[in-house]
This record gives structure tokens, C-alpha cells and sequence, in this order.
RNA sequence: GGGCCGGUAGCUCAACGGUAGAGCAUCUGACUCUUAAUCAGCUGGUUGUGGGUUCGAAUCCCACCCGGCUCACCA
């Protein structure tokens, strides 16, 4: 038995609802509430009943608490609502699952069934308590002997049936519907979570401390982006969001912390397609006395602890394909690839001259770039990084495109550096890094050069960071991963934004000023 | 930023130059074992916004807004 405190309240009129125009549905809807209310109940309690089970919970122990005759209490939204003359059934639904109450006039008295017929609409969200039986139709049900109303829905849920809520911008902007009437959505963020919990455990595990650095930050650095521009009012100055949580993190690598990883958002102020949101979740770690071959060990066993934590299986089902996790994934280096892929040797062709050379001779289509590099960056993205589907690691990146990495000791035009690429997607990023403060002043010079040949995306000089490796920072591996980008893989979905709660959307603008810009 | 596609009732969609419709939801009525309940009846619209063409525009044209795919940019 539960009785729920009963206050007058106040009118809602009086000009306060001047901003939420209410449609027909909507108002037919309010209308209800205040009968309610001028009966003296409240359409938005601030007790609630105890609740005793979730919906869930009465499905798996329903044979005991039938046969028991025990009164639960349970609440949920109304989903489905069938009312025929003195009783009804209704679905309910909660966060994990759904079950079925029936409502009769002789069960529950003349006024409480008139006032659920007359008042409670889809969508609703209400308490029942009562006992539990079987339909003749076989469905578990709960013999409703109180309900109350814990919250009115003046606007009514889309359909009904589920996944009739299917409007792509309507679903992003409204994802409270969205997760409502699409329980599959749910689960995607219930695995994006679990991920995320199995990637943080597994580095627990292994030792290494969660930190936190500046979101807000004077210079910003670590990766190759344009910014976000924020401004602090009182200390009249001008702030980035960050790009990257690497720089920071080295610094407490120099600090002798030696085991640190970071998962938090990251800003690149840049396109938005299906791979990248102007936000996006990135994990980064860092191991002192190791290389990027450890981190390419770290970065395996690490996604492959989380497959079986999320799922207990390493063959993942993406868009039809399967995705084989089963460890040890190929490492190929990037010279490898793109001679594979076109037979054009990088290490023969070491200038930019011969290599465009080898390009036009051997008929390939890309874009031509300014540098050497550059160049060998667009052969890779064209010819190579589509067609690598399953887990791969690649190695040995050119030195510029790497200003962070350390060289390769038996090819200085070259850094020790993989990606891990899966679903044609890049996954993570890691390096050797490069604790020679001498050798890291020559490669912000050389971005330097490059920022002023119009490369927006160029690395800034952080003197900071320089005095920083000047203190001594150990060999160190360093790793960075996609968190949006793995949580597509493990939730089979085609775009980044169906991995974000809320991703990013254009502002709508008011048809009267949209008028106005318009006949402009 | 370019190309293509789309925006119509609360939701999902028709109508493609001649009175803007259906299913579900809403509303009214019937109904005490339904489960996409059923039956009968009634509602519901500035067709994204603003212009234009036309006797007549959701439909054709132009601009703009929002979204999707794609290319480019970009890791």
C-alpha cells in the first residue's frame, strides 16, 4: 500500500506558460492535468512509491512471486494502452524491459478506473502495485490494484510501435524520444559504456593511473588540428580547447609517474562526416622504459580484452563482414603497404621529384602535394587505408608527418610510429616518443616552417614542453585511440553520430529570421 | 565548399500542375483476458522559409534554412 501525498498547487496560468505553445494533442493532453488536479492530484509527484522490482525482475522471478500471491510495486512508462469497456491492459516499459498490467473496474474500484480511463495517456509514466497472474493468452501480467500517476506526458510518444521514431535529425536532436522508442539504441550506449569500462579496467589493471590535464589550454599541441578559440573574461586572454591530451601527459612522464592514461574529449575544429565530430571521445596512454612496439602489444591485448569483456568472442559481426580479433595482428610497414598496393618503393623514390615521378609512371590517380611526406601520406590514404578491414597495424611513419615521434635509428627519415586501422577507419595512433628536447625544437622549427607555408594544422613551438624533456623524460611508448571510432566497430554502426548521445547539429534557426537572411 | 537526394498531420509515409490522403496516435461511442486488441464515427495541415511562373503550385523555377549520402578538406 503506498499513498502519495496530495497537494493544491498552483495555476499555471498568469503568463507563465507564454514560451510553450502547446499543439492540439498537447493541449488535449494538459487539459487532463488540471482535471487531475481540480480533483486534487498531483500529475508530478515529488514522492514516489517504493518500488519493489524492476520489469525485468518480475519476468524472472515471476513464478515465485506468483505462487507467493506477493503485492510488487513497479513503475514504467505506458507504451501500449488497450482499453475495452471495464478493464485494460497496458504495457509498460522501463530502462532494462516491459510487462504487462491489467487495470479491471471491479479490482480496483469505480473512481480510480474512471480517473486511469479518463486521465493517463501513451506515454505516461505511473506506479502499480498488485499481484501477479497469468492471461488467459499466456502473458505475465500484474492484477493492478493501485496505480498512480508519477509524471504526465504532454506530448504524446511518436508511434506506438517501436522503431516508428526513425527520422535521422528528429532522432539526434530528440534522442530522449529516440532512446524511448528505439530500445535497440539503448543497447549501443550500454556497449559503448561497457567498452569503455573494459578498456579503463584493463589499464587499471596493468597499473597505470587515470589523470585528468586542462581542457583549456594557452598553446595547444599534440596533434595536427585547428582549434577551437575560447576566451577568459577576467584574465583577458584567449584559450584553446584542447586537440590532444599528449603533451600534458608526457610532462607526468617526465614528473617519474611512468604509467598514465587519460580518456576525455578532444576538440578538432574540422569537417564532420561520419568518422569525426567536432568532439570526440580519445583515450590516450603512456608507459615509460617502452617503445611503440609495447604499446602495439598494449593496444592488441587491450582491444582484445575488451571484445571478451563486451561480447566473450573476438569474431565481431561489422556490416556483414566479419572482424577477426584473433591476436597477433599483421604489422606491416607503411613502405610495405604502399608497395603492395601500387609497387611504388618510398624508400627508392626518397625525394619529392622521383616520387611523383614513380606516380605518373605508374598511372596512379592522386592528388599531388607539396612535400615528400605529404605525398606519401595521400598515396597511403588513397590506395591503402580502405581496404584494411580487419586489424592492422602500420608502421614507420615519414618524419614530418611526426613531429612528436622518435626517429628511426637506422632511417632518420622515418619515425617509429604505427596506426591501427580496422573497418577502413583509423583506430589509434602511437609512438616512440621523442624525449630528445634538441631533436623536438628542430621538429616545432620545422612546423614552424610549415605553419607559415599555410599549413593551419601545423604543430605550435611549446617552450614549456622543451624545458620539460630538458628535465629528462624516459624512454617512453605512447598510444592514442579512437574511443567514438571503436565504439562503431563494437556497436556495428555506419557513422559516428550513432555512437554520441547528442552529436553535433546545426543550430535551427527561427523561420522568421531564416525569412529574413533569405530575402537578403 | 561541390554534386546528388530529401523536408507534407504528433509519428511513419502517399499524392508529383486541378478540392492534400492513409496507417498509428488523438477525440466520441461500444466492449471485463487484450497484446500492432477489435468495431463504429469524428477530428487533425501556413506541404521547411521567402519569392516567382501559372487561371490554378505540395508538385515547376530561384534564393535561403535544416538533414542524409558522396566528393573535397581533414586523422
Amino acid at each position: 500500500m503506498f499513498v502519495l501525498p496530495v497537494c493544491r498547487r498552483h495555476s499555471y496560468d498568469g503568463g507563465l506558460r507564454i514560451l510553450m505553445e502547446l499543439n492540439d494533442l498537447q493541449q488535449t493532453r494538459y487539459t487532463k492535468l488540471q482535471a487531475l488536479q481540480e480533483q486534487g492530484f498531483e500529475p508530478y509527484p515529488a514522492r514516489v512509491p517504493a518500488r519493489t522490482h524492476t520489469l525485468n525482475e518480475l519476468r524472472e522471478q515471476f513464478v515465485a512471486l506468483e505462487a507467493a500471491g506477493t503485492v510488487v510495486t513497479v513503475m514504467g512508462r505506458i507504451r501500449q494502452r488497450r482499453v475495452m469497456g471495464k478493464s485494460a491492459f497496458v504495457q509498460l516499459a522501463d530502462a532494462n524491459g516491459g510487462f504487462q498490467a491489467f487495470f479491471s473496474k471491479r479490482d480496483i474500484g469505480d473512481e480510480p478506473y474512471k480517473r486511469f480511463i479518463d486521465a493517463s495517456d501513451l506515454g505516461d509514466i505511473i506506479a502499480v502495485s498488485g499481484t501477479l497472474f497469468v492471461t488467459k493468452m499466456g502473458e505475465p501480467t500484474v492484477a493492478v490494484q493501485e496505480w498512480t500517476l508519477l509524471s504526465k506526458a504532454i506530448t504524446p510518444p511518436p508511434d506506438k510501435r517501436e522503431g516508428q521514431f526513425s527520422d535521422s535529425e528528429a532522432r539526434h536532436r530528440q534522442r530522449y524520444i529516440d532512446l524511448m522508442a528505439n530500445p535497440e539504441v539503448r543497447d549501443i550506449f550500454r556497449i559503448r559504456a561497457r567498452l569503455i569500462s573494459a578498456l579503463r579496467r584493463y589499464l587499471d589493471d596493468q597499473g597505470f593511473l587515470e589523470v585528468e590535464t586542462p581542457v583549456l589550454q594557452s598553446l595547444y599541441g599534440g596533434a595536427a588540428a585547428r582549434p577551437f578559440v575560447t576566451h577568459h573574461n577576467q584574465l583577458h586572454q584567449d584559450l584553446y580547447l584542447r586537440i590532444a591530451t599528449e603533451l600534458y601527459l608526457k610532462r607526468l612522464i617526465v614528473g617519474d609517474m611512468e604509467k598514465v592514461y587519460e580518456i576525455g574529449k578532444d576538440f578538432r575544429n574540422e569537417g564532420v562526416d561520419r568518422f569525426h565530430n567536432p568532439e570526440f571521445t580519445m583515450l590516450e596512454v603512456y608507459q615509460a622504459y617502452a617503445d611503440y612496439t609495447t604499446m602495439m602489444d598494449l593496444t592488441e591485448a587491450m582491444v582484445v580484452f575488451a571484445a571478451q569483456a563486451v561480447f566473450g568472442t573476438l569474431q565481431l559481426d561489422y556490416q556483414g563482414t566479419t572482424i577477426d580479433l584473433t591476436p597477433p595482428w599483421p604489422r606491416i610497414s607503411m613502405r610495405a603497404a604502399i608497395q603492395q598496393a601500387t609497387s611504388i618503393d618510398i624508400a627508392a623514390e626518397d625525394t619529392l621529384e622521383t616520387l611523383q615521378a614513380a606516380i605518373k609512371a605508374a598511372n596512379l590517380r592522386v592528388d599531388l602535394h607539396p612535400t615528400w611526406a605529404k605525398q606519401v601520406d595521400e598515396l597511403f590514404s588513397e590506395y591503402v587505408e580502405d581496404g584494411l578491414v580487419q586489424p592492422t597495424f602500420i608502421t614507420d611513419y615519414p618524419r614530418a608527418l611526426s613531429p612528436l615521434a622518435k626517429r628511426k635509428p637506422a632511417d632518420p627519415n622515418f619515425v617509429e610510429r604505427f596506426e591501427l586501422f580496422m573497418i577502413g577507419s583509423e583506430m589509434a595512433n602511437a609512438f616512440t616518443e621523442l624525449n630528445d628536447p634538441f631533436d623536438q625544437e628542430q621538429r616545432f622549427l620545422e612546423q614552424g616552417r610549415d605553419y607559415a607555408a599555410g599549413d593551419e594544422e601545423a604543430m605550435q613551438m611549446d617552450l614549456d614542453y622543451l624545458e620539460a624533456l630538458k628535465v629528462g623524460m624516459p624512454p617512453t611508448g605512447g598510444l592514442g585511440v579512437g574511443v567514438d571510432r571503436l565504439a562503431m566497430l563494437f556497436t556495428n554502426q555506419t557513422t559516428i553520430r550513432e555512437v554520441i548521445l547528442f552529436p553535433h547539429l546545426r543550430k535551427v534557426k527561427e523561420a522568421a529570421s531564416s525569412a529574413a537572411e533569405g530575402g537578403a
